[in-house]
DNA sequence: ACCTGAACACCGTTCAAGT
DNA sequence: ACCTGAACACCGTTCAAGT
């Protein structure tokens, strides 16, 4: 009897609120659930179960919103792009636009590092790369490129920056981890490589008291010189 | 009683010979066996157990001569740089040198396209790749360049040709296997594209006739001499 | 319309056991 | 020294079934 009249009692805040997963997932959600994960754990770390885990679903719901794996990566890859800084092409001069540029995108990579996994997988057909093509195809056009050279100039600085920064990524992911004594790894590397490879030591040892990350970025920036004045050359022909 | 008599019949040519792996594996055989599953199905074509099965050997057996999957790709990815053409530093001139090199190490790419998917994953340290690099920079030296230059020109060479390559790979892979009528994805990048992205189309309808395997080595070339002649400047500075 | 669980066909790797 | 098979702990994906 008193059961009875308890179970009568009801209200919001005697009620057992409802998941909070609510109305349901949207890819919206999902995309930004996976970034999470690969943020936190790499590639590797994203698994369809994982990440229906952490959206309180079952692994399978993922695949209403999403046909596959590749397509959810897809989505994750084209999303970082919002962060790459592209200059108005309409007020700003081309070669410091395309420098901001290309340290932005590496930096972006380099905050994400399991991109440098995606670059060699993913098609990159999604909208946020594609308006930072077309932006940066602008700059290009208003710099002086004309036809075919607008595509091939774009392409020319993207290639650098991906082929540069994938490299510095694996890097930190293996040697720049591990605390090796910079005498040690000297050591290893003096019996294999002095007589065999004379110019690579060499330039180990002109960098080995440097702090590496530090080298890597003088590398970049070397390079991106070299890339913009091979352009700027090509501008004024 | 028959029975009896054949049985005791035994020479080289009636008894079975024994399974062709012989003695046993070798870590040679192994890596060979692996680049030609990398070679015709891909990275994901090569699972330990397909190998095993190629080598008429238990899956596990490659675990004896070598640590893991890992280390196995870190082979395959070495071997293949014996392939790349790098012309005598002591007597050919830098510039047309590294212009072979490069298109040497993009057709090895094409070649193997699975280099692809394994420049962001492996860490570069096999004696082929050593000796490329090496070679490569003995040529910067000889051009002109000194101390920490020698080494970034280096890499700035190598990153532009990974970078072009790698989307190339992609493309490839994708958009390059499907039988697309180019009015077909006209129209559709017509719709989606045109007006959010007018570069990009203005781009595209430049190369639309044009074979895109061609644009893409025009394109490659391009920024190769982009970048030699941006390291050619600094040679000469 | 959206989600679930069970099931399928795979993985890489370990390890005790064999020869 | 070299190889094996069973076993473990994972995968991505499909599909009938639920609500």
């Amino acid at each position: 009897m008193l059961g009875l009249v308890t179970k009568q009692f009801s209200s919001v805040w005697t009620r057992e609120e409802r998941p909070p997963k609510a109305p349901g997932l949207s890819r919206d959600q999902i995309v930004r659930a996976a970034l999470d994960l690969l943020d936190a754990e790499g590639v590797e770390g994203l698994s369809m179960r994982k990440l229906g885990a952490r959206l309180n679903a079952g692994a399978t719901s993922i695949y209403w919103h999403v046909a596959n794996k590749d397509e959810l990566l897809e989505l994750c890859y084209d999303r970082v792009w919002v962060d790459v800084v592209v200059l108005d092409p309409e007020t700003a001069h081309w070669r410091p636009a395309l420098s901001t540029f290309a340290h932005s995108l590496r930096s972006t990579i380099l905050r994400h590092p399991w991109l440098a996994r995606l670059l060699g997988r993913i098609p990159g057909l999604g909208p946020n790369l594609l308006s930072v093509s077309d932006r940066i195809m602008r700059l290009m056009q208003r710099a002086g490129f004309e036809g075919l050279e607008i595509s091939f100039a774009t392409g020319t600085v993207m290639a650098y920056v991906m082929g540069q920064t994938i490299p510095e990524v694996t890097w930190r992911e293996t040697m720049g981890k591990q605390e090796i004594q910079p005498g040690d790894l000297m050591n290893i590397l003096e019996k294999t490589t002095a007589d065999d490879f004379p110019e690579l030591f060499a330039a180990f040892r002109d960098t080995r008291d440097m702090d590496p990350l530090e080298t890597q970025r003088m590398s970049f920036s070397y390079g991106l010189e070299c890339v913009l004045d091979g352009l700027e050359a090509r501008v004024n022909a």
